[in-house]
DNA sequence: AATACACGCAACCGCGGTACA
DNA sequence: TTGTACCGCGGTTGCGTGTAT
């Protein structure tokens, strides 16, 4: 009962999008807005699902999306996003500008997982060829030196200390936190480690200026209040919550788990 | 040069949350 | 208060492309 289904898949068109979809798509959303993403197909004559439409001008057809390789320091905060957050890609793309939670996913499955990964993998898992891109990427150097510390691939340092999965690293989560606040005052042995990437400390007193200064008009209360055409408005609100929380609170192993 | 394999990206699927009648 | 419809999110999959053999 209850839920219908997300589209009736009679008659509508699935697979990649064509140019002339998208300009149609785009045509209608700068017209009429997306109040409605389950009558825009129809409003605008195009053969595909709400759902679909969404996802297309969320990940691909947005004005204020940023193409090509992340940077170094996108990549770093994702890593240290994630530790902090999880696998909340909403929340973590809602702190890189221009970036989508499917993008970001995906350059985390694809890159940075297994950069983060332990080297305890088995050798029969250790890929066959050398990897292509990655370390063909000059900003590749910067993540490298600024991951060596956490990853086991540079310096095996029980890696699995500062992995990714959300329940196992709650420690690690605050160190994030903690730099985020105190980038000034690295004290913790983890800090010292992090010492190596210096753009950090500018991006992350950026991000943090971005994350308190989006909560302080906006306010718990918006969260729930509207602007339905923002895409990551309630999650941002919601994070920002959160890590004014973690940055607050003097000790993040006393804070349950988001 | 051809083939096999691995990677990366775009898109789909299903579920949970929320708004509304 | 309950049921329905819709939105948004995270997980997963499929395909195109690049690289090694």
């Amino acid at each position: 009962m209850g839920r219908a289904p997300c589209c009736e898949k009679m008659g509508l068109k699935r697979g990649p999008w064509t140019p002339e979809e998208d300009r149609v798509l785009v045509a209608h959303i700068e017209r009429h807005g997306h109040s409605n993403w389950r009558a825009l197909p129809k409003q605008a004559g195009l053969l595909r699902c709400g759902k679909s439409c969404r996802l297309r001008w969320i990940n691909y057809l947005r004005p204020d999306i940023k193409r090509g390789n992340f940077t170094a320091e996108e990549e770093d905060a994702i890593i240290q996003l994630h530790q902090m957050l999880g696998n909340r890609w909403s929340a973590i793309a809602a702190r890189l500008p221009g970036r989508t939670d499917n993008e970001i996913k995906n350059v985390w499955h694809t890159h940075l997982k297994k950069r983060l990964e332990p080297t305890t993998k088995p050798a029969s898992q250790a890929p066959k060829r050398k990897p292509k891109k990655q370390q063909q990427q000059p900003e590749t150097t910067a993540v490298t030196a600024l991951e060596g510390p956490t990853t086991g691939a540079v310096v095996p340092v029980s890696p699995e200390q500062s992995l990714s999965t959300s329940t196992t690293s709650t420690t690690t989560d605050y160190s994030a936190a903690s730099s985020m606040e105190n980038n000034a005052d690295s004290s913790t042995s983890e800090e010292e480690e992090e010492e190596d990437y210096q753009i950090d400390d500018s991006f992350w007193s950026e991000t943090l200026a971005m994350t308190v200064d989006s909560s302080d008009d906006s306010g718990m209360q918006a969260a729930f209040g509207g602007a339905p055409s923002s895409v990551t408005s309630t999650n941002d609100d919601d994070m920002d919550f959160w890590l004014k929380l973690f940055m607050q609170a003097g000790d993040m192993q006393n804070l349950p788990q988001i």
